[in-house]
Order: structure tokens, then C-alpha cells, then sequence
DNA sequence: GCGCATTCTGTAAACGGTTACATCCTAAGC
DNA sequence: GCTTAGGATGTAACCGTTTACAGAATGCGC
């Protein structure tokens, strides 16, 4: 490291300071603060800059001024259409006011998700986008002992002493299985994502089963299904609700793809959807509409949501005063996979 | 935190060298490089960083030690499953050898990509991960000026004298036109990508006419259509395309999407598939062959390109030499969407 | 023409690590 | 027993910025 003094200003705005003529001060105000120089040194600046192409140090940056303009986000996977839509909408946002994202993925392994939460921390991220509230237990007191802000994105919880933007997973689920429970159905099945470190998973469950309770109807074991988010375990729970003895006559599913899988398997099975088999689907993903027979399923503005994230972290960091819960409205979008339950079975 | 007792030690790898009685130096080599220090101190070290809580500081560590063990990708977006799974694949395998991944994305824009690539030399990455070799053309002298190794990715150019690892999409777009050839279909039209800013999908065009071409077949423009990547648009090719007096008995895609889309507006229009018309995919998604009819196309490694390209960059980075042009072999599926054409128009 | 309030600039001390080099210790070789 | 090689540890200079603080320049009222 020890450099025999011989050729000082090799480069970065030392470089730019000595080719304008002025002091590393002066550099670098032009570049944070341009107001705060006069016009005349804030061109030759420029011109240096550009003469030396000088690409500011993002470390030294952040290292000297604990600041760094970039926000750290942890998803469990980025290999699924919410959550990279998700992030595109977040990062296309916070690019617009300056800030760059930072994000990490933990596969739904909650200490995979302290690791990398310290990991981003120590990567000197100003704030943290979380999806869900189901982290580990040390993650929050990780967060508050390094001073670090941090929004759960994607659920509605407003008893919580901490922020988070998102639907209410709840009240949705219980509004999809309200639509089928009104079109006359009493016996119905639902294939969930898996629960397991997955709360929105698991608040959709639960308002599935208020909407069963509130009506009197029953959820037999078996006409609960959980599967992984691939088409072809929901196909095969598809096949097991289909070849009961005692079938229900609609299934609400836990995103899209579970029922993009149940329609394919009731289809290839010799169903009729929605004569004889009505699906209700949850995300409204793009192809939902293009699907035949098109989706009946809960849209929910993934884009809005993770762009209100960013807001609001930004907004924090602003010293702005912003709201801590904010619900994103969802609705039910009824398309042509639901229908009246066949009369024999009604 | 600690004690209005303004001192030295407040905090960082000095607070945890006193609380271990050891100089900075140790606990650094303790972290970096724990063979350097004898065991009882690592072990005095490890429960004093335990003790204090300590998180290495990325950006002053990046800064002294002029390296990062990061990686930065940018890819024109995030929102498209062979982009997903590639960087997640890429990101996996990272992570399992201790490096990081910077993401960022472009847009299809190369001013935009230019910008991200000088923001992530700022940001200190060790090297870059391109999509494709459609770059700005300062984008070349600028990774020079910075001495920041890359690789492009996605594209098999061995005539270049920089690295790349993917598909020769040339001849994989080639062998998907010679099997409808093969079937014994003459009228072949292709519905592409836009080939504006992507020589993946230039070079699937390339392919297709050669093979077209090869076998004395013409290409009545009308033939050709480019579509952005959303269902809609594909429809809408196909529709046009089914609509002509003198229709193709084949379409060859340039993505699976657009295929499905083809596959949906023929389905629509009450054309069988691939009774009526054959159509070929490319990329083979995952729900690709459980479409009905299920999609023939080409299938591309994703996952094994992704991970050569880390591999390329984080050997290169550690001193080793490696190939510099790596192709990934294609291979074409055949399934149930295509077949010879009627005979009436043979 | 002078004093004073305002700008505008420059100086230099952090920020939190790494690492070349110096120093200290221990144990083997003679 | 004395040297000395070599490993373990400490010292302190640097990495490239930001930002108090201080100093210089300017404009203004009198």
C-alpha cells in the first residue's frame, strides 16, 4: 500500500479537482449540491469531468457521507411473475428518484433471509423492502439495532407497530370464495400454495375457510390441497379433488398458475369448465384473460404496491411524514371459468 | 448503543479488535483470511464480533481492498422467465462461491444500458454480465477504460475477440424451420421478436431465412411479422397471418409467448392445431408442453448459460484461464402442435 | 472608503476497512 | 548457547469521497 509519494491526482476527483483548477471540495459539490457553486466553475467542472471520464466511487461515497441512495429488497424467489413484476415496478420507480435497488433472493428459507438482510445491511443499504411479515425472529431486532427502516410488502396488517403496503390476502380470499358460494356452489375444494413461511398463503387460507364457516358449508380434509407453485403439482391435485367419490363442484386456488394447472387437468380429465367444475384463480396474471375458458380470479396491482413501497421507504428517508399501513385494493374479476353448479349436485 | 463516553472504538472493526484486546489487523485477517491467525485468537475474535454485533462494511472494505466480490448483470428486463431463471440461476451459483450479483435493467434501451453499466462500475463490481453483444458503442471502450472484465451472454459469437457463452440462435432458429421443412410444409411464415436492439432475436430471423432459402422457398414479406412480447400482440400477428388469402401452413415463433399466442388465435379462429397449421416455439418454458396442443420448440439451457457466464467471470477474476466462447447446445422438441400440412395445399 | 453580511472556495479530518512493513516470539539448526 | 528462519501480531498509511470549518471574495449601505 505504502506508494513512494511520485504522482499524486492519478485519478477520481482528485483528478478532476487539479484539471479544473479547483479543490476536491469544490468537485465535489458541483456534483452533489450544483447550487452551491458559482456557474462559471460548475462548467469547467463539467468539462473536466467529462475530459478525465470520471465515474464517481460509490463506495468512498457511501463510506464517507453513510449514505447510499439504494434500497435493499428480499424475495423469496424472482423465478415467479408476481414478484418480478414486483420488482421491476420498484426498481423502475426508485431509478426515477435516484436510487438504485439492491435485491436478494432467500428461496422461503427464513434464515437464509436474516443472512441476506445482513448482507444488505452491510452493503449499506438506507432501507429494506420485506415481502410478508414471516421472517425470522431476529430479523427485527437486527433492523432496529443498526438503525435500518424497512416495509413488509404485500400484506395488509394495520395492528402492527410497523409498516407494510398490500392487499388485504384475507378479505380477497374471502370475497373468492363468496363468488362462487353466491353463484349456488356448497361444496367447495381449495388448492393453496404452501403455507409454510408464507403468510399471504396462509391469510388466503383463512379467508377461504371464514367464507366456508359464515355459510354453514364444510371442508372436508381432503378437499383441501396444498401444492408447490409448479403447473404440474397443481395438476396432480387437481386430479386427486377430481377423482373423489365425493368431488366439490368448484375449487378456488391459491394464485393463477394453481389454477391455470386445474383447468388443464380438468380439461385432459374430461371436465367441463365451468359446466362441471367452476375454478376461481388469484393474481390476475397477464394470460388469465387470454386463457380458454378465461379466468374468474382476484386481480391484485402488484406494480402499485411495490412502487408504494419504495415511496414510502423514500419518503422516510425524506424525514417526510408518510401513512404506515396502506391498503391496496383488490377485485374480483369474474370471467367465464365460473358458473352455477350443476343442478343434480346442488 | 454505546456510552456518551466520547472515545475512540465507538464502533466497527476497531470496536471489536478492543473488546478482543487485538489490533484492527488481526480481527481483518481474521475475517479474510483465517489461516493468518493463530486459533486461539480467531476464536477470542469470533466471540467478540459475536459480542459487539459487528457487520463488515462493504463499501469501506471495497474501497481499501480495491475489490468487491460482486457482480453486476443488466438485462433489458426482468419481467420475462428466461430472464428470470437466468439470473436467478446466475445469483445461485454466485452466492454458493461467496460473490454477490447487482441487477439492473435496461429496457431495451442501450443509452439506458450505457448508464447502467457506468453506475455499476461506480458502484465497484468486480465484472459484468451483458445480455447479448447489442451495445452501445461506448459501452466496449468504457468496460476498457475501467479495466472491468465481462462476458455477453444469450449468443454464440466465436469470431469475436471477447467472451460470450449461450445458443447459436442462428442455427437453432435454422433446425426449428427445417423440421416444418422435413414435415413437408412450403409455406412457412415466421412471427419474430423485434429485432431493434436484440440480436437474439435478429439471429433467429437469420436462421430461419437460411434455412428457407436452402430449400428454394420464398418469404413473401407478408409473411413476416415482429411483435413486441405480450400475448396481445402475438394474437394479433397470428391474426393477420390466418386471415391472409394466401396463408402460411406453418408459423415459426420467435419465443414460446408468442406461440401461445399464435396457438390461442388459431384455436379462436377455429383452426386446428396442427391439423390446419403447424407452429414451432422457441425457449421451452415449463408450461410450454402442457399446452394443448402441446408446443414443439426449441429448447435452450437457461439455467447452464447463466451459470457458465458467472463461472467464466468469477475464474477469469481469480486468475484462471478459461474458454472465452462457450456454446450451449439447443435442442429441438418435438410435441404435438406440429405435423406434415394438409395435402391439399402440399 | 470602510465595515459587515453574503457568497463562494479551499483545507483537512473523518468514514471503516486492508495491508505493506516493522516488530516480537518461538523453535530449530549449528 | 547463540543464530536465525519464519510465523504471529501490531502500526499506520492509504483507498476516494464528503463536509465541518475557515478563509477569501464580493456587494452593499453609509
Amino acid at each position: 500500500m505504502n506508494r513512494p509519494s511520485a504522482k499524486l491526482t492519478k485519478q477520481g476527483i482528485r483528478a478532476v479537482a487539479a484539471r479544473a483548477g479547483v479543490s476536491t471540495a469544490s468537485v465535489s459539490r458541483a456534483l452533489n449540491n450544483p447550487d452551491a457553486v458559482s456557474p462559471s466553475l460548475r462548467a469547467r467542472i463539467a468539462q473536466a469531468i467529462e475530459a478525465v471520464g470520471y465515474i464517481p466511487h460509490a463506495p468512498a461515497r457511501i463510506l464517507s457521507s453513510r449514505r447510499s441512495r439504494t434500497l435493499g429488497a428480499i424475495v423469496p424467489t424472482i423465478d415467479n411473475t408476481m414478484f418480478a413484476r414486483g420488482i421491476a415496478s420498484l426498481q423502475k420507480y426508485l431509478s426515477s428518484v435516484g436510487y438504485m435497488l439492491f435485491l436478494t433472493t432467500s428461496g422461503y428459507d427464513l434464515d437464509v433471509e436474516l443472512q441476506q438482510a445482513r448482507n444488505l445491511i452491510g452493503r449499506g443499504v438506507d432501507g429494506l423492502v420485506l415481502r410478508g411479515d414471516c421472517h425470522h425472529e431476529g430479523l427485527r431486532k437486527l433492523l432496529a439495532d443498526n438503525a435500518v427502516p424497512f416495509i413488509n410488502v404485500g400484506i395488509y396488517q394495520p395492528d402492527r407497530p410497523y409498516p407494510c403496503v398490500g392487499t388485504n390476502n384475507e378479505a380477497a380470499a374471502h370475497r373468492a370464495a363468496g363468488h362462487v358460494i353466491e353463484l349456488g356452489h356448497r361444496r367447495i375444494g381449495i388448492v393453496s400454495a404452501l403455507q409454510r413461511n408464507n403468510d399471504r398463503a396462509g391469510a388466503r387460507v383463512a379467508g377461504f375457510r371464514r367464507a366456508l364457516a359464515e355459510n354453514g358449508l364444510e371442508l372436508p380434509p381432503e378437499w383441501h390441497v396444498e401444492v408447490p407453485y409448479t403447473l404440474d403439482d397443481a395438476r396432480e391435485a387437481a386430479r386427486h379433488l377430481l377423482n373423489l367419490k365425493n368431488r366439490p363442484t368448484a375449487v378456488v386456488c391459491g394464485n393463477d398458475v394453481i389454477a391455470y394447472g386445474v383447468l388443464l387437468e380438468a380439461e385432459r380429465s374430461g371436465f367441463s369448465v365451468p359446466r362441471d367444475l367452476s375454478v376461481v384463480g388469484f393474481d390476475d396474471l397477464d394470460w388469465s384473460r387470454h386463457l380458454r375458458p378465461s379466468l374468474t380470479t382476484i386481480h391484485v396491482p402488484t406494480d402499485e404496491t411495490w412502487q408504494r413501497a419504495g415511496e414510502y421507504l423514500v419518503r422516510s428517508l425524506a424525514g417526510e411524514q408518510t401513512i404506515m399501513h396502506r391498503e391496496i385494493d383488490f377485485s374480483l374479476v369474474v370471467r367465464e371459468s365460473t358458473a352455477p353448479p350443476p343442478a343434480i349436485l346442488k
